[in-house]
RNA sequence: CGGGGCGUAGCGUAGUGGCUAGCGCGCCUGCUUUGGGAGCAGGAGAUCGGGAGUUCGAAUCUCCCCGCCCCGACCA
């Protein structure tokens, strides 16, 4: 049982300068957290409990799915790192040290090649195998810019599993395992959740997907789909488009168009020229950039950007794109700024990349390659032809969903949790192998998993909290019912503690207000605060025999008798639940 | 890393060159009070982020450093 006579907790009555969102606000207030230094933070008992509850949660969920739990230092020495390579790819994220001998060693900011390293010194047969271990431990990352408390800290507690399997079959399968117990997981803790296709990016494999947890203060931006749930990740969007019927297009034509070395001017001069209704989205803009030292020309409508990092999302195997400048301009001279078309490119050399709107068939109007020259009728298949169709502009409200056509919305949302398939590069690396049935030695394939559980605390305020204080799932929250003793008469303390302890008996766990000289007016804000689901204030109704039974949430009060007060809480508690 | 803002008691803040740095919350003592952040009286608590400088005099002006927050870049 919590006593706040006796509780390691000051709630603060005016929001900390330092704290914006509404989880950091409340959770400093509430007396969960204290900030030490940027993006790292002590837990103060009621912050520990409820970080402990989520823990317990997801620990039940993975051992449910058969996924056994080991732990590893925080502290970790450099040379597996090394062989991945991590220790450079890794970069200024990564927190280093020494020890009194001059060796480095850094604070795991994933555990990866520890893992891998473990199985490779236990197991070495595919007897052994499907595996999945999972940790929950505190990693550290030295982010360029912690934010919004709890949500983006240097150091947080993460959840980490990962799969090993001897065939893409069985990662398949395992991967399936760990997205149904995130699912159970997530349900649990009380948390509303979209399952967002992701891109497997930098980290190689081939199937990622994220779960995210809307809320208004979100850092991640993913599109959503109001009719039909379809959820992805701007990078892992895709478009869906019908091919065009130029039959009946007449032949490219040249025309002039002097002063036109943008899409706004060159609308104009059409409008003009040949009648009004063209817009940007009549128009191709070629979009020039270099992908490491390939020259490509991007292909986007008039009225489109280029995003650059959804293109290098969808562009593996390359690592750095830049847009062109002067000294690549110099390189390519039939490349005319402001005039460039897609209908010389194969003479330049230059790699065609387009985004599926510029569907084959379709006809548009772009640059000639010659100053002050523009061109129409230029049918995709016909007068230029596109190497690739890759998906780079920027995603708009408004874009078509691909399962169902409606218009997406763009939606706020926090990461709490991230499965993919990794596939070999770590058992690449570091030599992990099993042999198969034929005696001949195989690379294992494995999965990476996470939860970000401090994370999710914040995740939850944000998702449960309202004007007044926290809110918590019953799942969560320090204490399932909060006995707020109101008045001063030994008989109302007296009747608290029983009821207290009677709630105990029954395995409900009570935070009890028995603050003798406190008024009850502090007792009821502070309460509120803590975000306890149920408040149960013995004081004057105490005299007719009754109790006064809260609901965090709804605010709904009724009084019941004292008597029956543990039962009909119970039943309440599970109607929450 | 670029841009913006901030740093005064545990928390929130006032104080643009002049006396002993002010107020609210919280904390301590006493009395009163106890259903919505009580009242009165007394009290403790501050190297004004750090250093250097200007000045008769610096929380206040100048320079350097440190720390923190926000936007962006970046980031399972």
């Amino acid at each position: 049982m919590l006593r706040m006579s006796t509780l390691f907790l000051r709630t603060l009555r005016d929001d900390p300068a330092d704290a914006e969102v509404p989880s950091h606000r409340l959770l400093v207030r509430a007396g969960y957290i204290r900030r030490v230094a940027a993006g790292i933070y002590s837990w103060l008992p009621l912050g520990v409990i409820t970080l402990r509850n989520i823990e317990n949660v997801v620990r039940e969920e993975m051992n449910n799915a058969g996924f056994q739990e080991v732990h590893f230092p925080a502290m970790l020495p450099k040379d597996p790192y090394e062989q991945t390579n991590r220790w450079t790819e890794y970069g200024p994220d990564l927190f280093r040290l020494q020890d009194r001998k001059g060796t480095d060693y850094l604070l795991g900011p994933t555990h990866e090649e520890m893992f891998t390293l473990m199985v490779k010194g236990e197991y070495s047969s595919y007897k052994d195998l499907p595996l999945s271990l999972y940790q929950i431990q505190t990693k550290y990352r030295d982010e360029a810019r912690p934010r919004s408390g709890i949500i983006r800290g240097r150091e947080f507690v993460m959840k980490d599993s990962y799969s090993f399997d001897l065939t893409d079959e069985g990662l398949v399968e395992s991967y399936q395992k760990h997205r149904a117990a995130y699912i159970k997981t997530f349900d649990r803790l009380g948390m509303k959740y979209n399952i967002v296709s992701a891109v497997a990016g930098a980290m190689g494999g081939s199937s990622s997907e994220e779960f995210l947890a809307p809320c208004p203060t979100g850092e991640d931006t993913y599109v959503l789909c109001p009719s039909c749930g379809y959820a992805a990740n701007v990078e892992a969007m895709t478009t869906k488009v019908a091919a065009g019927d130029a039959s009946s297009v007449g032949a490219l034509e040249v025309f002039d168009s002097p002063n036109t070395p943008t899409i706004d001017t060159l609308v104009e001069l059409l409008n003009s020229k040949f009648g009004p209704g063209h817009t940007g989205a009549s128009t191709l803009k070629n979009v020039m950039l270099m992908a490491d030292e390939t020259a490509i020309s991007v292909l986007v409508p008039g009225d489109r950007e280029v995003d650059i990092k959804r293109l290098q999302a969808n562009m593996p195997g390359v690592n750095e794109i830049r847009v062109f400048e002067e000294q690549d301009f110099a390189k390519f001279p039939g490349l005319v700024k402001g005039y460039i078309g897609p209908q010389d490119a194969k003479k330049s050399g230059i790699v065609v990349y387009a985004d599926p709107r510029i569907a084959p068939g379709t006809a548009w109007i772009t640059g000639a390659n010659a100053k002050d020259k523009h061109a129409r009728n230029v049918v995709n298949g016909r007068d230029f032809e596109v190497d690739h169709y890759i998906e780079a502009v920027v995603v708009r409200e408004g874009d078509s969903c691909p399962k169902c056509d409606t218009a997406v919305v763009i939606d706020r949302a926090i990461e709490i949790g991230h499965i993919f398939q990794l596939g070999r590069k770590y058992a690449d690396a570091l030599n992990l192998t099993v042999l198969d049935q034929n005696g001949k030695s195989q690379v294992v394939t494995m999965g990476s998993y996470g939860i970000g559980v401090s994370r999710a605390v914040a995740a939850i305020a944000e998702q449960t909290h309202d004007e007044i204080g926290l809110s918590w799932p019953v799942s969560v929250a320090p204490a399932k019912v909060h006995v707020v003793v109101a008045g001063k008469d030994d008989a109302l303390f007296e009747a608290g503690e029983k009821l207290a302890a009677d709630l105990e008996g029954r395995g409900i766990s009570v935070m009890l207000d028995d603050r003798r000289s406190t008024s009850p007016g502090v007792k009821f804000k502070d309460a509120e605060l803590i975000g306890i689901p149920m408040i149960v204030v013995v004081g004057k109704a105490l005299e007719n025999g009754n109790v006064e039974v809260r609901v965090r949430k709804s605010g709904e009060k009724q009084e019941i008798a004292v008597g029956s007060a543990v039962e009909e809480i119970a039943k309440t508690l599970a109607t929450l639940a």
